[in-house]
DNA sequence: CAGTGGTCTAGACCACTGA
DNA sequence: CAGTGGTCTAGACCACTGA
């Protein structure tokens, strides 16, 4: 497809590959034959198939040749959301109220300690903790976080930050469910996440929301 | 590094990048300059700096040049979980109890609806509601998901899967708490993920656990 | 319209490894 | 030890597009 060559190589075999016709363990044409077939050279066949072999779908051995992968489980693609932005998408109106703001020093480190309530067209939303690492992104300490929430901040001003979330219901603690406006263990979903820019830790994070008010969606992905 | 030389480039320029030597929207040297500058052929750095546009870190437009990309969202990267395998992972004993199962013929297309209980060491684990197309995957039909949990076969038997997950807190229904030994309306974790092989559907499944007996950890993931 | 990236070719040398 | 994939080269033609 769109006119590659080497495009076109990669989804004709993808295609056999998920459609069962060629089944794991099986062995692919060797370079020179696809390149014989489809008469193009060989660093054509080559990208294409390392592009396959990239997303997990064939392995490459040398001397024995190429394979259909064993099944391997694909994953799917958790994005960072925005709150600000989701909300936005919606037609609903978001804001954020700061209600505690300090900068801890400890071990020659200084962060920055948040928390917060994000309303959505008023009405509680999801109440945030944060921390913030200065020796990794020292203008946080400038910013004015009763104007822009320190999620849609922080996306913003620190590219390419790597993250892991951990995702879990819970009931509303006393403290929780009044900044929510629940009873006390109503169900909420509470998503902790930390983020990485290349080995720094930037910012790690704790959000609780209602469960009727949001939920997680990741979408497919090829590995 | 690892020796390849697109390689090295590839590395190099993501170092300068994610350590922010390289601003967003700053330009990289041409082709041939960073050629130039390595010593080696134009196909070697433009497979390097392809790698990067893959993984989003620049963006290259014709005529204009290479740059370093404007921040955007990493994605981190959600497995599909065996519950099974990651009980056994933690030294503790999985069993599944199937409630029911039918065929269900409509519209020409034939469905397995299974329904079970998860048990962790004995005691509730998670319900589970479960379809699936007998026409993506026949061998279904005919396994005893008495023996092995769905999801447990459906890994090994269906290579390559493609997903999407949901996942919210919600309160105990009245059912969904006496098979959990749940009062109603605690809090549980629900988790729903339809899965693809290729573009035809596999299976949609449904689960449902105490809020304090489960997690879902997505880790980092460079896009 | 000139400079840039997109893509391909034909050929090469190499490391690895299983028949 | 011969066949396979890994990787690179030097050169080419092209499409696109912004200075």
């Amino acid at each position: 497809m769109s006119g590659s060559r080497a495009e076109a190589i990669r989804t004709a075999y993808e295609g056999r590959i998920l459609s069962g016709e060629l089944r794991p363990g099986e062995r692919l044409p060797t370079e020179a034959a696809i390149m014989t077939e489809w008469g193009c050279s060989r660093m054509t066949v080559n990208r294409a198939l390392s592009a396959l072999a990239t997303a997990g779908l064939i392995e490459r051995r040398k001397r024995a040749g190429t394979f259909v992968a064993r099944p391997r489980v694909h994953a799917m693609v958790l994005e960072i959301p925005d709150l600000a932005a989701d909300l936005a998408a919606q037609g609903r109106a978001h804001a954020f109220a700061l209600t505690s703001r300090r900068v801890v020093a400890e071990a020659g480190a200084r962060t920055l300690h948040l928390s917060g309530l994000h309303r959505a067209d008023g009405a509680p939303f999801a109440i945030e903790a944060r921390r913030i690492s200065l020796s990794a992104v020292p203008a946080a300490e400038h910013v004015d976080f009763t104007r822009i929430a320190p999620g849609t901040w922080l996306l913003q001003a620190v590219p390419w930050t790597e993250a892991s979330t951990r995702i879990a219901a819970t009931g509303a603690a006393r403290d929780e469910a009044a900044a929510l406006d629940l009873d006390p263990g109503a169900p909420c979903l509470a998503i902790e996440r930390q983020t990485w820019r290349g080995d720094a830790a930037v910012t790690w994070v704790r959000q609780v929301f209602p469960a009727d008010l949001y939920d997680v969606t990741a979408r497919f992905g090829s590995g």
